[in-house]
DNA sequence: TATTGTGAAAGGGTTCACAGCG
DNA sequence: CGCTGTGAACCCTTTCACAATA
């Protein structure tokens, strides 16, 4: 009774010309580590290296060097043989493959402490990302400043989104708030949601998520220590 | 000029019966992908639903049932087939399996703002970590309470973790103290580390490390509207 | 009948190993 | 000669599809 696997649907993948016909093909890995070797690169431009080989652009990261190639490949041959891959320019090609090649303002909801924590991050700034504004609901925390940014009421937020186009948001409210959160910044244009709400999230397809959630961090951190008793 | 494809040696691994013979073969994401089962299982434990199936578990998650059915499988037959997993059960096996059926004592290091959203972060109690103690080196911020727990200097962080034979610590210090502080951790038996610092570090290989880098997250998100215009 | 548990096939990412080239 | 860029092999994870079974 064996059967013939049933084939799949000939790829159409939007019926008008939606241009997703060849699959992505890039691994999502591959962006993390372009992340990393930006670092890299940041800080061997700061040294004044002017070329780097694959083998020791890697060499304090766990990548080995032929997959630092292959990531790179993806994109282009920014490399010359025999020689290596010019700092500056790979830089800024990396930069501008994951888009970090302009401002991008952010918003950021929640004012507790994380909020807070995140309100300044000088991290967000060195790769360009600025945050706007804060919103909270707490009246005690509204008009105060963290950072460079005062907080401004939940209520205030939609209008602000539309007006400045935001597309990027960080979520740092309770669990029991978080879905409620990102369907507002959705329904105003929000396209790409840092949540750091432990609550799993459900969300139109075009919207990129990114959950962090701190608790789900240790514990797949002690299952590892478990098999070591 | 065709060469023979080398044949990786024997897999020996570990000259002295270590018994990671069998190569370990569960993947990360199946054991990310248990918490994400435990969290439902919470849900419905609490609903008085006794009995699930692998296509309601998944439900509102981005798994397929399959998947869900596959990941338990590596650990075990723990359904009935034609009715399906009992909830409580399920949720302690993947409890234990996890090694969230006992508590964890954590340490925290660095008391800024994250670090002080994460000393009273209730996520954590939850799933059994308990946060013991929060050090930093600011002198205005020792002997301050962050939710139970009181800031103590660093100058007696090894002391304390040695006391209390505690395994697992997150950091939340500068990135320029980063690697200092896990050695020293390290050094006292900590090996599991949750890292928020944005730092790559290097440890020693039996030292586990979870980094949290909200900047890279950031990255990859942005990279994913570029690619929309 | 409904659903699990699982071989087998498919899919996709990584590594190998070397041709190509500066 | 050294290092990149890459086809092909390999390996690991997911998915399919169905036998087993409550």
């Amino acid at each position: 009774m064996l059967r013939e696997k049933q084939k799949p649907a000939p790829e159409i993948t939007g019926a008008y010309g939606d241009f997703q016909m060849k699959k992505n093909s890039i691994p999502e890995e591959t962006i993390r580590r372009l992340s990393l070797y930006l670092r890299i690169l940041m800080v061997l431009e700061r040294e004044k290296i002017p070329v780097i080989s694959s083998k020791r652009l890697v060499e304090h990261l766990p990548v080995t060097s032929a997959q630092a190639r292959r990531d790179l490949a993806y994109f282009g041959s920014f490399g010359k043989r025999g020689v290596g891959y010019p700092v500056t320019e790979l830089k800024s090609r990396i930069s501008g493959i994951l888009g970090l090649d302009r401002e991008w303002p952010v918003v950021l909801v929640g004012a507790g402490r994380l909020g807070q924590a995140l309100a300044d991050y000088k991290g967000f700034r060195r790769f360009g990302f600025h945050v706007r504004a804060v919103f909270d609901n707490n009246p005690r925390k509204i008009g105060r400043k963290f950072g460079t940014v005062t907080v401004r009421p939940v209520s205030t937020m939609e209008d602000f989104i539309r007006k400045h186009h935001i597309r990027v948001a960080a979520v740092a409210v309770p669990a029991s708030a978080a879905q409620e959160t990102v369907d507002r910044l959705v329904s105003c244009g929000v396209t790409a949601v840092l949540n750091f709400a432990p609550r799993y999230l459900e969300l139109p397809g075009h919207v990129h998520i990114k959950s962090v959630d701190m608790a789900m961090e240790l514990e797949s951190l002690v299952y590892h220590l478990k098999q070591e008793g």
